[in-house]
RNA sequence: CGGGAUGUAGCUCAGUCCGGUAGAGUACUCGUCUGGGGGACGAGUGGUCGCAGGUUCAAAUCCUGUCAUCCCGACCA
């Protein structure tokens, strides 16, 4: 049967292109770069969702809802802001339909027209800081630690499922606190959680480090980024989180008085992640036969497949080691279809990347023993039915740490310390990744390699090492090694 | 937004150059035989040819516009 996968060796884009469509997580919408996130889909960012809000409220956070739209006014408000996003934005200038005159359909009703347009949201600070300059009166009101998980729309020219559409849900944090160093922590505390999500969850090894000021968001004083490796060798960044100083406050004029009765303006942050982690979900793991997906954020964790198809006796057993496993909290689907055969279902759980399939036959009945497949190895072992909850719980923690190091293991085989610019190419041409290289600090030099080669500076690491050298552009010194890479 | 390509059955595509009442494979439905890695045989269902105009006795085919998708750029998460 045709194996409709692109491979990813062929063609990588459309390798993706085929994972998203055929493994069943997104289908192309009626809307230009809009996307129809499909139950697959959907299921593995309900997940992510449900862990995110979990740490979210873990430290301290609560959820909001702010509206969909904005006043044209609100978004010049602060001038980085404004320059970052007023290319992409969606505008509402009408409420009103009316039959077409000529009975063709319907026409804006030009006598509907808006005395303010609204533009649908990009992202929420505008709206939001105007909202807490009500809320923020003194100290004693900060910090203010609210999250929203919502829609955004930016009107991107080039959009690709998951990794960049015109909508997208997300969620966006906005805090407000009453002094630098505390809004300063907040931000180092919320990227923290993302790498551990990310980590832990996604088994996607990220970096965690801070934006150049060319990459910062806009209206930001520093943003703190994690970033991603995907298997063809270009950097996704997967969430960030903005120290804001206080630029939005000032904006809105958002005030409170200290314990001295002084009156400041707040300090803030914003932080987000967005669908575009399934994007980099898929491109961390999956292979060439589909999708792979982690056990931690898979919707479905093991199914059985009875064999040759579901008799009596062999559902019987099926039952009762399903409800075995999900005694343990495993999440397990039994398949029931009597049409389809073994063969066409094994393609297609691999296909949509559940994590563990028994296989389970009437010879398996007689020896008393079921087939164990993994789907990051392809693996298949037969052991012995009376352990197989056990054995299945420690194989999906397997699969977990497996896929992470899997992942760790390809990030640090493409990492790579450039100290001049044909070693710098040849490394970026040859095997992509992360290149570790020397920078003078300067945007000139920042744009003018990405003009040159097409990478950006990802980050400056964390784990940033003082280390002399000399800037791989301009020979002026440089006090340590930043991460290039091609980026998503 | 520029350059290139493509829209015909759920999917992959032929037919378009040279206008004449819509094709294949696959999927789907039913039946029989099957059954431990995408089954075999037989009989069926399914398309206002992306959409809107135009030319023509006649348009999937020619012309204009438009929408969408893919690839490559520029821009961005």
């Amino acid at each position: 049967m045709a194996k409709a996968i692109t491979t990813r060796e062929e063609n990588y884009s459309q390798w993706y292109n085929d994972i998203v469509k055929k493994a069943g997580l997104a289908d192309h919408s009626a809307v230009r770069g809009c996307m129809v996130i499909k139950p697959l889909g959907f299921a593995i960012w309900e997940n992510m969702k449900a862990q995110l809000d979990a740490m979210f409220k873990d430290t301290g956070h609560v959820n909001a809802y702010f509206p969909l739209f904005i006043p044209k006014s609100f978004l010049s408000k602060e001038a980085d802001h404004v320059e970052g996003f007023a290319k992409e934005c969606a505008v509402v200038t009408h409420h009103r339909l009316m039959n077409n005159p000529d009975g063709s359909g319907v026409v804006v009703d030009p006598s509907a027209k808006l005395e303010e347009e609204l533009i649908v949201r990009p992202t929420s600070e505008t709206i939001i800081w105007n909202t807490y300059k009500d809320w923020i009166q003194s100290y004693r009101d900060l910090p203010l630690l609210i999250n929203q998980w919502a829609n955004v729309v930016r009107w991107e020219m080039r959009t690709r499922p998951f990794l960049r559409t015109a909508e997208f849900l997300w969620q966006e944090g906005h805090t407000a606190h009453a002094t630098r160093e505390e809004a300063i922590e907040e931000a180092k505390l919320i990227h923290e959680v993302y790498a551990r999500f990310a980590e832990d969850y996604m088994a996607m090894p990220v970096i965690k480090g801070a934006k150049s000021a060319n990459e910062r968001f806009a209206g930001a004083e520093e943003t703190y980024t994690i970033e991603a490796l995907m298997q063809d060798g270009k950097a996704l960044q997967a969430g960030t989180s903005h120290f804001l100083g206080q630029n939005f406050a000032k904006a809105f004029d958002v005030k409170f008085l200290n314990e001295n009765n002084q009156e400041e303006h707040v300090w803030a942050t914003s932080w987000g992640v967005s669908t575009r982690l399934v994007g980099g979900l898929v491109m961390s793991h999956s292979d060439d036969d589909g999708l792979v997906i982690p056990p931690r954020l898979a919707p479905t964790q093991v199914v059985i497949v009875p064999i040759p198809k579901p008799l009596p006796e062999i559902m019987e057993k099926a039952e009762a080691i399903a409800a075995a496993l999900k005694a343990k909290g495993v999440r397990v689907k039994i398949d029931k279809d009597a049409k389809k055969r073994p063969g066409f279902k094994f393609a297609q759980y691999e296909l949509e990347g559940v994590p563990v399939r028994l296989g389970l036959g009437k010879r398996d009945l007689a020896n008393g023993t079921i087939e164990v497949a993994r789907r990051d190895t392809k693996e298949k072992v037969s052991i012995d039915i009376a352990g197989v909850d056990r054995y299945v719980e420690q194989l999906l923690h397997d699969i977990q740490s497996g896929l992470l190091q899997k992942a760790k293991d390809y990030r640090t085989e493409h990492t790579t310390e450039a100290d001049n610019m044909d070693d710098f190419r040849g490394t970026l041409d040859e095997k992509g990744g992360f290149i570790s290289a020397h920078w003078d600090g300067t945007a000139e030099s920042e744009l003018k390699i990405k003009e040159m080669t097409k990478a950006t500076i990802r980050c400056i690491p964390n784990d940033f090492k003082e280390e002399k050298g000399s800037c791989i552009l301009s020979g002026k010194p440089s006090k340590g090694r930043v991460l290039f890479a091609k980026a998503y």
